[in-house]
DNA sequence: CGATAATATTTCAAGTTTGAAATTTCAAAC
DNA sequence: GTTTGAAATTTCAAACTTGAAATATTATCG
């Protein structure tokens, strides 16, 4: 009478479905969360900072295309964020010498300052909202989560 | 010489950020590639699907604020997804008798044979997509992400 | 060299999203 | 009963996002 691997099946899809439900709520919950402090807080935007963070990683500059593939955002989306931080003198564009369809984006001084600041108010506010998970929880989800990511990069990249 | 627990501090926000990285590019990873599919292969879009998904849950109609709270988006927002399911005959909206301001919205004959389409679809995509969890995996990761939103739920309701 | 293909970027239309302001209607207090 | 405030919804501007089409430049090949 106990249920057999053909009977797993279908549950197992369930469970599935509200795993990634779960995922969702968590993870559009902390993007909200982040939303309204960066507006309320810092007068700006999540998807500035994150291409903020893409530019301070790389401090000699990234092409367009390179910051689009990096962010995986499509190439008229960065354009129009990299035009906006520009107009705020957060970033510029600097011609490549040896191509002149390209050009890189980079941080100016005053947008390293800034990122400075959002990055460690970033990251408090990440270690209070996940504060409930303690070192070992936080090992064992990221494990979790790479594994379950074995399935994701084979769509991504083929 | 070992490190106490002071100098665990700094490491542990390290830890949460590339969790919360992780799960971030997870989640939007899933969410990318499903909003492909809906594209692709039937036409739509994933905030009309969740939409519907609400509807779906409630035959006897959604307020609009109830739609919005429920769905954690914005008012305006379920005003613009709710027009265009009208406009493609999935959904109608409703008079409240005791109440001229209120509306609610329901699925028609049409939107619910669309949705029932659709929802299969996306439970299957989703079981493809996490496949490299196993039962356990997910079991564990599910108690992970409900402890985690222990803080979550902390600012979304105060 | 000249045609053709491949790259790098921008532009564009459509849709999504937010938060704030405007509208309409209901409820309640005076 | 009229005003005042609360509630439900829409409208609006701004920003974000995508995918496709347009532009400009570079590389390849015959």
């Amino acid at each position: 009478m106990k249920p057999e691997q053909t009977n797993m099946t279908e549950p197992m899809s369930k469970a599935r479905l509200r795993l990634w439900l779960q995922l969702l709520k968590l993870s559009s919950g902390i993007e909200g969360e982040l939303r309204r402090r960066m507006r309320d807080r810092h007068d700006t935007t999540l998807p500035r900072f994150d291409v903020m963070a893409a530019l301070a990683r790389h401090q000699d500059g990234l092409k367009m295309s390179d910051l689009s593939r990096y962010l995986k955002v499509s190439n008229g989306n960065v354009t129009g964020i990299v035009d906006r931080l520009v107009e705020e003198g957060l970033a510029l564009r600097v011609a490549v010498p040896g191509d002149r369809r390209a050009n890189l984006a980079r941080l100016t001084a005053k947008g390293e300052a800034a990122f400075a600041d959002l990055a460690a108010q970033h990251e408090a506010w990440i270690d209070e909202l996940l504060a409930p998970l303690t070192d070992t929880d936080t090992q064992i989800m990221m494990g979790l989560l790479k594994k379950a990511m074995t399935q994701e990069a084979r769509h991504g990249s083929e």
